[in-house]
DNA sequence: AAGTGTTTATCTCCGA
DNA sequence: TCGGAGATAAACACTT
């Protein structure tokens, strides 16, 4: 079965806004940063419609990079010459897109002017200028600037820290741990493991803010910060068959799974340590808006229920009375959005799937409960981290295992969802993007 | 010269 | 109707 890749979208304008595709380069790229002609090389390689009229998309790109504060400007190191800085996101801003799908953003992304001073102070430290401010309050969801000094002496309001890219190349070099221990997963919460939520003390106050890339997102290679001087070849799409081995039973949300396929792409050894959302466990993977877009050919592939209900829009999708019945009494009519990237790992996933082991049903069902659920997501990451560590291949079997629940048995768990964003109406309505 | 980055302006679309 | 977000155009400055 075709994978579904961004070149699906053939010369079809993508659903995906110019902050989504930058900010897909930057997440794409090894060390969450990159140049603007990295940034230029990821759309056309990804999405064939740009590579046309090429200087009035990239000159929107630009004004998209200069006029968003959820995109920061590193200064090239003096010895390295080259054209442009390097690009990064804010900490904060994967909260920009709703459950992490591109797709959909929440709000604009705004620094607050103290934070944005603390910044530019920072980043003028990389040219060697002076600090003119290094302290601001924090806001939730940021990370503090790797620093020389133990973290056990964290500079208190007043401190200045010496802030260079030899700093974040060291700090890099030596692998260095969050400071903080990392918050636990709640049912529902999308998180992988550049969610700068992962990393943020709340209890934390009146730091500077200054952002190092090497920790905002932490490299579980041992990649310096160095090497995103040196682009790196172009990453291949998500691999998603690679994504499957790491993946426990029962397969997660489309969501997870794409971000799991991306951290597998970037790093097989992030990938077993994404945490997986207990309740999208049990939901059946397809979604209206990637059914749509992909045409839907997929018979004997179990569909969200509202996807189902929507089938007059979308001919080709597996009828399901029992379900269409419970939903046209119980759901609101739309299907939560789907990220396109990730359908493909569930069609490999389906054929793969066996019959549902009825111990594991039984499990799945006792951990219904939100922390019954956090305590399924940590044993099941402990299991895939001591089958992969110790390469047990019977572990690792049962791991690949996926579960595809009927869809008799998840139309009353239906996540609360939103309705699609505009860009996805338009991809799921686009006949090229059907054309899959 | 070409590429990069910033800023301003205008327009459309959409949701509140 | 209004405001926010995004797309586009354009002018300009700076860097390589």
């Amino acid at each position: 079965m075709p994978r579904p890749t961004r070149e699906s979208y053939g010369d079809q304008k993508p659903p995906y806004s110019y902050i989504s595709l930058t900010a897909m380069a930057i997440w794409n790229s090894p060390e969450k940063m990159c140049t603007l002609a990295d940034i230029y090389k990821f759309i056309t390689d990804g999405f064939p419609y740009y590579r046309k009229n090429t200087q009035r998309w990239q000159n929107s790109l630009r004004h998209n990079l200069s006029f968003n504060d959820c995109f920061i400007k590193i200064p090239r190191r003096p010895d390295r010459p080259g054209k442009g800085a390097y690009w990064t996101l804010h900490p904060s801003a994967m909260n920009m897109f709703e459950n992490g799908s591109f797709l959909r953003r929440r709000k604009r992304f705004k620094i607050t002017k103290p934070e944005k001073d603390a910044l530019e102070a920072g980043l003028q430290q990389l040219n060697g200028g002076p600090i003119n401010c290094m302290e601001t309050n924090r806001c939730p969801g940021e990370t503090l600037l790797s620093s020389p000094v133990p973290s056990t002496a964290l500079p208190t309001s007043h401190t200045k820290i010496a802030f260079n890219v030899e700093t974040l190349a060291a700090s890099d070099a030596k692998s260095p741990k969050p400071r903080v221990s990392l918050p636990s997963i709640s049912p529902g919460q999308f998180q992988i493991g550049l969610s700068p939520n992962l990393f943020s003390p709340p209890s934390l106050q009146h730091r500077p803010i200054l952002y190092s890339p090497s920790e905002i997102y932490p490299t579980p290679t041992s990649v310096g910060f160095y090497s995103s001087l040196y682009p790196p070849p172009p990453l291949p799409p998500p691999q998603f068959h690679h994504v499957q081995s790491y993946l426990p039973s029962p397969p997660t949300s489309l969501h997870h799974l794409y971000a799991a396929a991306m951290a597998a792409t970037m790093s097989p050894s992030l990938a077993p340590s994404i945490p997986l959302r207990p309740t999208a466990l049990h939901m059946p993977p397809i979604t209206l808006a990637s059914l749509s877009a992909l045409g839907s050919p997929f018979s004997g592939v179990p569909f969200r229920p509202q996807a189902i209900l929507s089938r007059p829009c979308y001919p080709g999708m597996p009828p399901n009375s029992a379900a269409a019945r419970f939903l046209s009494a119980n759901s609101p009519p739309h299907s939560p959005p789907a990220n396109l990237a990730s359908l493909a790992s569930l069609m490999s996933a389906h054929t793969r799937a066996q019959e549902l082991d009825e111990d594991e049903q039984i499990l799945i069902d006792d951990y219904e409960e939100e922390d019954a659920g956090q305590k399924m997501v940590s044993d099941m990451v402990s299991k895939l981290r001591a089958s992969i560590e110790y390469g047990d291949e019977v572990d690792k079997r049962r791991l690949n295992k996926t579960i595809t629940p009927p869809l008799s048995d998840v139309a009353d768990i239906t996540e609360p969802e939103s309705r699609p964003a505009k860009g996805e109406v338009l991809a799921s309505t686009s006949p090229t993007a059907r054309s899959v």
